[in-house]
DNA sequence: ATCCAATTGCGAATGGTTCGCAATTGCAAA
DNA sequence: TTTGCAATTGCGAACCATTCGCAATTGGAT
């Protein structure tokens, strides 16, 4: 994942794009203000630009906002790439391609359970598809 | 589901599990209140109460509370038995039941695909539970 | 019926996030 | 390269969902 085309690139947003790449951990607005400003006296770059930045990059869908139960503070990382998942014939094992992710576009998947911080997830749906379904109904005469 | 035996049964309780079980929706603790005094100038149940008997259900394990990205308010609904996904940490690999179905709890699955027969599927979460996380941080310090 | 810990009413405090606005800055066009 | 201007930032104040504090009330065990 790199920094959106979309994007001007000013101080603020690399930094914050910096650290979030360098980061393993998802991190909350604040602690990425901290790490910016490594310590100094002076603020790098101020909180509410850093939550603009992020919101910045939420849009570009660069960037992952997540909310865990037992904090108030979101946390942000950044986002994978390809993200799908399929309907599995179990007679021809063909994929085809889900539309869309039924946890939403990574929403909704913070509220699994309190104590847990969701880094991915699977989905996969089994039956049989349209062509296997013919088959097996003409089989079914004989 | 039934109202918890652990928790003493007063009025604002009763009242705010009587609202839940009769919505088919999540509410916000707003919305309970405004329902629990239902038009009438003076309040059936605080605010603050709403919230206080919303945590009790939580922590019985009777109510669940959910976050989603694009309203700051919290949503309620009662815990549903039946049907579960689990939350699987990929550190210590222990799993916890998600609670209800991405899909919705009334599978509308045949809507996946016209072409496609749907006979089941599977949801998996990814990520590190409470316990691991803390460890990790513990490690990262060192 | 009595007693006491649990709960509520009520308002104030908290704290993460957003907003407003003047000053600054990428960057497209000249 | 310089210019022009919309986008962005610094900074602080405002916002608002949620939590807290405390005195008054109440459920329910004895």
């Amino acid at each position: 994942m790199s920094f959106p085309d979309s994007l001007r690139k000013t101080k603020s947003r690399l930094k914050v794009w910096e650290i979030l790449s360098s980061s393993t951990t998802p991190l909350t607005a604040r602690q990425i203000a901290q790490k910016a400003d490594g310590g100094n006296e002076e603020k790098a770059v101020w909180l509410s630009s850093v939550y603009r930045a992020l919101e910045a990059f939420e849009k570009a869908q660069a960037v992952n906002r997540t909310l865990l139960k037992d904090s108030p503070e979101a946390l942000y990382s950044l986002s994978e790439t390809g993200h799908h998942h399929y309907a599995i014939c179990m007679n021809c094992k063909s994929r085809t391609e889900l539309e869309g992710c039924p946890f939403g576009e990574h929403e909704h998947l913070h509220t699994v359970d309190e104590d847990f911080m969701v880094v991915g997830h699977v989905v996969e749906v089994f039956g049989y598809c349209k062509d296997c379904r013919k088959k097996m109904q003409k089989d079914a005469k004989k």
